[in-house]
DNA sequence: TGTACATCAGTGAACGCGCGTTCACTGATGTAC
DNA sequence: TGTACATCAGTGAACGCGCGTTCACTGATGTAC
């Protein structure tokens, strides 16, 4: 997100930006670092060896592991997903929507492991610490993702098969599910199944094996 | 004095049966502190304590910590949920098998939160050590679950939505993903959600307006 | 504009603690006679 | 049956290393005049 070029940018960066600068970098270098070995795995030192920074420059930056890690998860939670129903054309038949969708996801998947290994490690940071409070935006997004389901189902004629929020909540379990087992067995899960569960679930399920004759448009 | 036992009882334990059971408190001690504070959080200390004994007598049983992880990974993974087929009555209706499969999923994550848990650190565990020997009976558990899902479709004459291994991998998916959701967020989902996912996929769901009733062949 | 001083982000070394691992030892179990 | 020795599971202390955290310092940036 550059914006337009400042007049600082020629001349030295003033303290300020070059601290948001370090900042960022050990962020990113964070997420590497966490998703790779976990948070209790990963040290500090790794953190700011990846970010080309001494482990000083953390403590400048955050008050503790805690903290970094904390700001991480502010930052990164759910982020991964919520950009692909803006992605499926909704004038597409629903199978198709269908399909769209899942293939956005698993491609997703597929470019961002790293990314999912360390919404996992999150999850689990979460799941152990309760007490945490929990920057997950989940409901909003569920709110969102049913709104677009209820509004599309609506537009098409057809009727949910669960109430909009229940079904949501689902599809984010299926996907996560699919995502979890491709992360350990990445050949046992086909990359099409997410595409065509969607499509069993919103009841347009095409042709079904063993059922000849039924005619794609 | 107590009166007649088993010749055994009134003997000392041999040597090898109490290694054995040491070595057993040793693993479900390490499966209570694994689940708590994962395999990189918990020490072999925090192990031998919640055993009863000390760091030595994990080490007289197991090589290292990476071996004790390992061990204890092949017996738990996928324990948890391989039961449930078989307590379901396939003499009920498809839509009410469903319930009554998601209802006992639902139950063992309220039960045994610690379990899944423990089961989490695992994936992770494989995600990020892929050389590691996947003990999953992945497979097999998949081939026996798609068995059983095709066996019942074909009896009851309706037929499966997709090919019978993708369905079961897609199911797995679901309820691990469901089971994630509720680890971190309780109250977002609903204690028949599976059950009615369940019902959903397997295309009997209820009525669904717009299309006329199914007729079994 | 230049000069002198203040600030403070990041450095690098140090500290102390907890951890995985090792090891000499102990005392109960097993074995030979 | 009893006695003497061998074995070895588990103990408890020790070791060394890596980690999170602290801190005195540096040198670039900021400010006052």
């Amino acid at each position: 997100m550059m914006g337009l070029v400042s007049p600082r940018s020629r001349t030295a960066p003033s303290r300020e930006e070059k601290k948001a600068q370090t900042r960022a970098r050990l962020l990113d270098a964070a997420a590497v670092v966490f998703a790779k070995k976990g948070f209790a795995g990963a040290s500090l030192d790794d953190v700011a060896d990846e970010a080309g920074l001494t482990k000083g420059a953390v403590y400048s930056n955050f008050a503790n592991k805690t903290d970094l890690i904390r700001v991480l998860l502010d930052l990164h939670l759910g982020v991964r997903s919520d950009a692909i129903p803006g992605e499926v054309d909704p004038h597409l038949p629903q199978p198709e929507q269908a399909a769209r969708a899942g293939e956005l996801f698993m491609a997703m998947l597929t470019e961002e492991r790293e990314s999912y290994l360390l919404e996992l490690e999150f999850l689990l940071y979460l799941a152990r610490n309760p007490d945490e409070r929990n920057p997950t935006n989940y409901l909003a997004r569920r709110r969102a993702i049913a709104d677009i389901m209820q509004q599309r189902a609506d537009e098409d004629g057809y009727t949910l098969p669960l109430p909009a929020e229940d079904l949501a909540t689902a599809v984010f379990a299926l996907g996560a599910g699919i995502a979890l087992e491709r992360l350990v067995n990445p050949a046992h899960v086909p990359d099409d199944l997410f595409g065509r569960m969607l499509a069993v679930i919103f009841g347009v399920a095409g042709d079904q094996p063993g059922k000849p004759g039924s005619d794609k448009r």
